[in-house]
DNA sequence: TCGAAAAGCCAAAGCGCTTTGGAATACTCT
DNA sequence: AGAGTATTCCAAAGCGCTTTGGCTTTTCGA
């Protein structure tokens, strides 16, 4: 069934039809009410492709995925795709990834916005100065980061939790407790969620006098591995840290391993945080100790994401609006006064 | 640039140089050239949409992906998808997800077929006698299982694990240690790998006349939780089992937790064997005892579900060819000998 | 050398929708 | 009643590509 034929079905032109359908104001309400009626009694769906040719709208938002053997998905993507996705099946947006070679996205960028093939994009784990936001901002395709870039001199729109002010809470917790050896187990500082969680955590530290040794902060990719080594290097350093403030729980897996090996107690020798995007399948409170957390939903940033990213789509959001969402501090178990 | 123009700036027709650059033989090699050639230079793309109205096909491949506020997406997924992403890239192939109602992915299905918006799609998680199999089968969309189904009274295309082989082998040796009490930790039996693995396990201890009590076979959703919550229970038991397997590197986590919160040691007390599907951000060789499993890389699969998709689109596979994958059994400490 | 077959190219008709530029009818106001 | 303004609808022109059917020109065998 397609327009022609439901036009001729009603002695109406495509055009009528066409407009009755849209909501255009051209046309009476009664033979609105008769199209619309018959185009449900006979499942009438305008042909996407063509109504795509037509306008150059798709209905779909894009995300360029990076890929490469050596290019690993991040895991926090799943849940925010659980988000993004969970708002997107309610407004009939479908989502296309387009896998782009890791080291040449604005290829891929480029492709997609010249040829419409998508509404809006948006850009996650943005870094400094990160092209990605440049490129998408001169090619002027709506879009939404989620996160943060710095160092640009135009605005653009963004979600972002609070990095700083979550570590920077964790950190001053800590302190008060009497520590004063913290250690930062952090992930890929090139990223700009990692340097605000840093930022946060040297300035709680500089508010006491205290700082943020060269060596007692880690940037790695988030994998338990790595929290285990880490956290086992400075572990085993003459003036070894009493607290850890680790940036997943991945990692922290590893954290409460290396303490394990060496035969140490948490939060007896260690006090530890860790940041908690909150994973349907590995949850803090489960931990051997239960992990104190910085906590925000990164499911709720999908979701968040996708709704914004419909209001630009039709109009309805504008300008380089900055959402940052604020992110709870959960104590629990893991953290304690310094020891002796 | 549009055909339009390329043809005009080559005093061509534009049948001509879409006939060039799309390999058909009715023109001259010299012409092609030329065109190629102007095409390259010119940047020339053809426009999708209009190609796909054109044509019904879309260059895309398609996943239902299922959402609900209560519906997680599994954290198998994302490796999979970097191994679908990473061959989709070298072949310009999309990936478009459609998020569709977890109750009601009939409606969806139907409606990108329709629409010719993917040019396939495949399935995961199947479950026997699994409704979107038999519905994409009459659709006549080209599709491939990730997985298998049962009790169909046709065959399909897919590609699986063997899961059955797997867990056979996996329950063998603990058998051959001596084991007589063995459990399974299983994921969600009403999933064909579930059944797979269950089956599996019960007919290598048939072969030693041993039986899975009711009570030693778990079915759950793969959570860290999960796992822990039915270690416990099993190690409580009046006559615990001296052996587990597990269907999830995850659960597995959680089973360790429990054994230690038990004053229980693996493999001292406890031998402990997990599926590893992989993940870079979770080795089994690092668990606190490295953790004897059956591997076998979802990435891969992913990677070779693409390569199949595209070669069923351009018409280079056809049938319901199955294609099942061994599985890797690795031992390491966490298995040993049945306690005294 | 002639006729048939093959090679090389083109004009035009879709694909199914939106949108422009009118045309026709109905309504309002002097 | 007639001019002016809304209202309601339509024909046709795109959007940019593929593909059908046909027209010339070459090529080749007898």
């Amino acid at each position: 069934m397609n327009l022609k034929q439901l036009s001729h079905m009603l002695s109406l032109s495509q055009t009528t039809v066409s407009r009755a359908l849209n909501g255009y104001p051209e046309v009476s309400e009664e033979t609105r009410r008769r199209v619309m009626d018959a185009a449900k009694r006979h499942g009438y769906r305008p042909n996407p492709s063509a109504r795509r040719l037509a306008t150059g709208k798709s209905g779909m938002i894009g995300y360029v995925l990076p890929t490469g053997t050596a290019v690993d998905i991040d895991p926090h993507f799943v849940e925010f795709l659980s988000g993004l996705g969970d708002y997107a099946r309610s407004h009939d947006l479908d989502l296309v990834l387009s896998p782009a070679d890791a080291d040449d996205q604005e290829t891929t960028y480029r492709r997609i916005v010249a040829n419409r093939q998508v509404d809006a994009v948006y850009i996650s784990s943005p870094r400094p100065a990160d092209r990605r936001l440049a490129l998408v901002n001169t090619l002027g395709i709506p879009f939404i980061v989620h996160g943060r870039s710095e160092g640009f001199d135009f605005d653009y729109p963004y979600l972002d939790i609070d990095n700083e002010g979550a570590f920077h809470e964790a950190a001053r917790l800590l302190v008060q407790l009497g520590h004063k050896r913290l250690a930062l187990i952090n992930g890929d500082d090139r990223e700009t969620f990692a340097i605000h969680r840093e930022r946060g955590m040297r300035r709680a530290l500089a508010a006491s006098g205290l700082t943020l040794g060269e060596r007692h902060v880690c940037s790695l990719t988030m994998t338990e591995e790595n929290g285990y080594r880490a956290a086992r290097r400075l572990l085993q350093e003459s003036e070894p840290p009493t607290a850890i403030v680790c940036s997943s729980l991945i990692m922290a897996l590893g954290v409460v391993r290396a303490v394990r090996d060496l035969g140490l107690t948490i939060p007896g020798d260690l006090s530890l945080v860790a940041h908690d995007d909150v994973f349907p399948w590995l949850r803090p409170e489960n931990f051997p100790v239960p992990l104190s957390t910085t906590r925000s939903s990164i499911r709720l940033a999908g979701a968040r994401i996708a709704e914004r990213l419909a209001a630009r789509i039709s109009g309805l959001e504008e300008g380089a609006r900055g959402e940052v969402w604020p992110v709870d501090l959960v104590v629990r178990g893991s953290v304690a006064g310094a020891p002796g």
